[in-house]
DNA sequence: ATGTCCACTAGGAGTGGA
């Protein structure tokens, strides 16, 4: 089973590349973020043709997630939650579905902008309230959170650790509420299957930083122990980050989990 | 390197967010 996340920086400009990247891979389930659109301006009839059913949490102009299905691997996704109780000013970020045997949560956790500005104190307040959520999925089992996490979790997850040390996505702060959630069982999936090697999933689009191999690791994949024990391979897809016929590509790679 | 891309409002280019 091929599993996916990927912060596709509006679903709208991004269709084109979504289906290319469906039609290649043909993944069982796609966790997507910052879909930038309301539920029922999502292109779900562009996917069912692709062979994929959806279920989204979605928001005009920002945040927005969803999960993608593969028809022919089983039914669903079926929504168990959409929203995070307690943070719904803070839009639509988290999505929870059953799918393939597996509770499937879809998250995208708020950028905080500056250990300095206000909207730090909110991405804190949210990462508290996903645990609180999380702790009884992890009790559960066969839980997969993925998503845009909006951190890095180590210094082997940032390509300058000592330009970035405590700013943003770098913080203690950060850093020990996504340590929260591994006490709660959760794996960081793809990192135990790619140990001590420096590989990134976003890249601002300024500066060139993708062709410098300037960036960070925030796309991840969280999982409860007995589903990271099916993994057999991890990667990122920096393919779908360059540009393809002349399109614009997000700002995010696709991160690929395979499960026996 | 304030370097790019997206959506919204508006009916063109500026603004906020990432």
């Amino acid at each position: 089973m091929l599993l996916v996340t990927w912060n596709v920086n509006s679903i709208t400009a991004r269709l084109d590349f979504v289906l290319d990247f469906l039609a290649t891979r043909r993944p069982d389930i796609v966790c997507l973020q910052e879909l930038k659109v309301d539920d029922d301006a999502f292109p779900r009839l562009a996917f069912a043709q692709a062979g994929y059913a959806c279920a989204t949490h979605g928001q005009r102009q920002w945040n927005g997630v969803g999960v993608l299905v593969r028809k022919d691997a089983g039914p669903g996704p079926e929504i168990v939650q959409a929203g995070l109780l307690g943070q719904e000013a803070a839009g639509g970020r988290l999505l929870t579905v059953r799918a393939l045997g597996l509770t499937v949560t879809s998250v995208y956790i708020p950028n905080g902008k500056s250990v300095r500005h206000p909207d730090f104190a909110l991405k804190l307040a949210w990462l508290d309230s996903l645990a609180t959520y999380t702790e009884g999925l992890a009790r559960e089992g066969g839980s997969v959170v993925a998503g845009d996490f909006n951190l890095c979790p180590g210094d082997l997850d940032t390509w300058d650790p000592a330009r970035h040390a405590g700013h943003i996505f770098h913080t203690e702060e950060e850093r020990s509420r996504f340590q929260r959630l591994l006490a709660q069982g959760y794996h960081d999936v793809f990192r135990e299957q790619v140990p001590g090697e420096r590989v990134f999933s976003w890249w601002d689009y300024r500066a060139g930083s993708f062709h410098k191999k300037q960036g960070l690791r925030i796309d991840l994949v969280l999982a409860t122990g007995d589903v990271a024990r099916r993994a057999t391979a991890a990667s990122v897809d920096r393919d779908f980050r360059k540009k393809r016929e002349g399109r614009v590509p997000s700002d995010h790679a696709p991160v690929l989990v395979e499960l026996a």
